[in-house]
DNA sequence: TTTATAAATGAATAATTATTCATTAATTTT
DNA sequence: AAAATTAATGAATAATTATTCATTTATAAA
């Protein structure tokens, strides 16, 4: 008998909070400014967060959700680990490409020291089946042998530097430009 | 006819705030902690610098600068293209290796907002003569032709990303898994 | 339609942190 | 050795920003 929380707003200030790092870096990531963007008042983002670490935990959390589910989308298993690999690598740049607020929001994070170790330990849960996909393709000889977790830098590392140069625009990505970055990536783990 | 400003607490004001940011994260920067960790007094700092944002702007300047010396030493300049890539990628490899927080110093504040646009300019410049070493090796057929931005962020982002992985304890890196990473570097962009 | 309940507000407060400044300590020059 | 000058100190202050809370607003249930 009384009004509800607004799924939306949670989406608002998340949006906002990650518009505001890339725009003004963390430096800008002050409650009232996030509040501001979001059109909330300034309380209003401490119903749905106890304190502006909860807020980046969560934040922190849905990201990395929402990449893990971006890679492990049906839509992505293909018939040989060359197909998937690619069809994974194009959905993984593509989300970069699109959120690079999410990238560097998760970027920013990582090593701040406000991410508690339940986020850690959950965020790295999140992306075990994809170790698991590289892990196979190693036993059939098809990649480098080389710890996954490297092998996942190598890639992540990569992409997540290419957009950050297109971001500030001292090169443009073109489709041919995005074919070549595909291919580093490939040769780089193939055996 | 008085006292002079002591350059090595220069260095020990960087060092400290390096290695606070590694500790615990950027929100560890502060000001009355990084004199703490240097074993100065707050007021102290403010004889060197202005103001925590040039402190930032003179740090980044300062690292970048030594990445800069590292990789155009004489000792990397070798008589093909692929030795002296491997020797500079050696360098830079093992700078992120030894000097973690100076990797992490840089990539936490270049998008932070806090940078003038002086600084970045003056760092850029200090990698041309990388970029001119790689447009060389493309015109000669042996790299891959990308714009040399994304093919420095390629190398860049993977050693960046591989060395954080090793900094998290997740995976180990041996003799073997850092020639691993050479290879991969190498593959990625060799023609 | 009324009522109960919780969301939303934003100015006020608390907490944090950058910066200043009056004072002291060093050290160079004469 | 004395004087002059500037570095160094760290407590006090100023500025910034997270958080609270008294009040208002919206809405689900009766």
């Amino acid at each position: 008998m009384a009004r509800l929380k607004d799924d939306t707003k949670i989406q608002s200030i998340h949006d906002a909070a990650c518009n505001l790092l890339l725009k003004k870096g963390f430096d800008g990531l002050k409650m009232a400014d996030v509040a501001k963007q979001a059109k909330l008042a300034t309380g209003t983002i401490y119903i749905y967060y106890k304190t502006k670490e909860d807020l980046i935990n969560a934040l922190f959390t849905a990201i990395k959700q929402e990449i893990s589910n971006e890679l492990l989308h049906p839509k992505n298993q293909k018939t040989d680990f060359f197909s998937t690999f690619k069809s994974m690598w194009f959905a993984y740049f593509n989300y970069c490409i699109n959120k690079p607020q999410n990238m560097l929001f998760v970027e920013q994070f990582y090593h701040s020291g406000l991410l508690t170790s339940q986020t850690l330990t959950i965020t790295d849960t999140l992306m075990q089946p994809v170790y698991k996909f590289i892990e196979l393709a190693q036993k059939n000889d098809i990649v480098r042998n080389l710890d996954v977790y490297f092998i996942q830098a190598q890639i992540a590392g990569a992409i997540h530097e290419i957009v950050k140069v297109s971001l500030t625009k001292k090169a443009k990505l073109t489709k041919t430009s995005i074919q070549h970055c595909f291919y580093m990536a490939w040769n780089s783990i193939r055996k």
